[in-house]
DNA sequence: TGCGAATAGTAAGTATACTTATTAAATTAT
DNA sequence: ATAATTTAATAAGTATACTTACTATTCGCA
């Protein structure tokens, strides 16, 4: 490594690019695996977030899948206009739009959920099995650790005692 | 902010969902080291590449960083616009454009490396300095081992679609 | 030699994902 | 209570990153 002529960086070795290589593998094999759903892997997390927490706004969903404010709006006009979701004006604070699963956007999850688990798998299959859990762990370490670093930090995960 | 978390939050269990946010959050970590430079890393990429295997031209640098042909012309006219990269006419082919890194670009590259380093560090960081190697390997693993899926891999085409 | 196939690059369209700025509404401070 | 600040959402601008479609050129082969 040191005898190399120039003391340029190899950026096949640097972890960010394998990091950008990866992100690019995922989202190409998801698609693939749910091809004909025409979901994104960012608008699956929207939806999945929105099972799990019905009636919350646009923010704290950016929040908690990790978009950034100005970005969530073009992901939610997308479903919106699929009638996947619906956007509703808050009586509390009319600033806020409260959002909610529609029947059709139930239903396309549940159809949608074994083949994105299926993606998943496909994903992690170079490694062992055995190593299946080391890697989300590390994934997990270095999301976490590096929160800070990030625009739109899962502050769900660090305020409150469900740390594991 | 006072979102309750559910103790299992299926899509961010997911692999899909860690790599998006690590890829989010490189990016971020590696705009915040080279602050300055006005260098992304995918530019960064390109004119490491290109220091390391001069006169290639624009499909032979999308295939080594890992590029559509699509996304490299882009990439290519923000360098050449600022004078770090040039596009010259390949005699041999004429469809064909060839690229230079021109001395700034060099001198660019040799003052940004430290700092894309520091970046590196700094995104391995909440990791043990002995896992670093592992995730490498992991990476790796995982980026060589789903090849096929992507649509920039190095080598491989995909000879069996002549179905007409 | 000539013609269809393949290739390099570009262009248009879509979808993240960020930045800064703006608007409207709610909250805080004086 | 009014002014200052903060906040939720949107908008405009930039940069990946993909898809399909198109042009120009080169290659393969009969």
């Amino acid at each position: 490594m040191t005898n190399k002529p120039s003391k340029h960086v190899s950026f096949d070795l640097l972890p960010g690019h394998y990091i950008r290589r990866l992100q690019q593998i995922s989202v190409a094999i998801f698609l693939q695996e749910t091809e004909g759903f025409g979901i994104t892997p960012v608008q699956f997390a929207a939806l999945s977030a929105l099972e799990e927490f019905p009636q919350i706004d646009q923010k704290t969903l950016a929040n908690t899948i990790g978009l950034d404010a100005s970005t969530i709006g073009g992901v939610i006009d997308r479903l919106e206009s699929r009638e996947l979701v619906k956007r509703n004006p808050s009586e509390k604070d009319r600033r806020v739009h409260v959002l909610t699963l529609t029947s059709e956007g139930k239903y396309l999850l549940e159809d949608i959920n074994p083949q994105v688990l299926k993606a998943q798998q496909r994903i992690l299959s170079p490694l062992k099995k055995s190593q299946h859990a080391v890697l989300i762990e590390m994934l997990d370490t270095l999301v976490n650790g590096n929160n800070e670093a990030s625009r739109a930090p899962s502050s769900i995960k660090t305020s409150e005692n469900n740390i594991n």
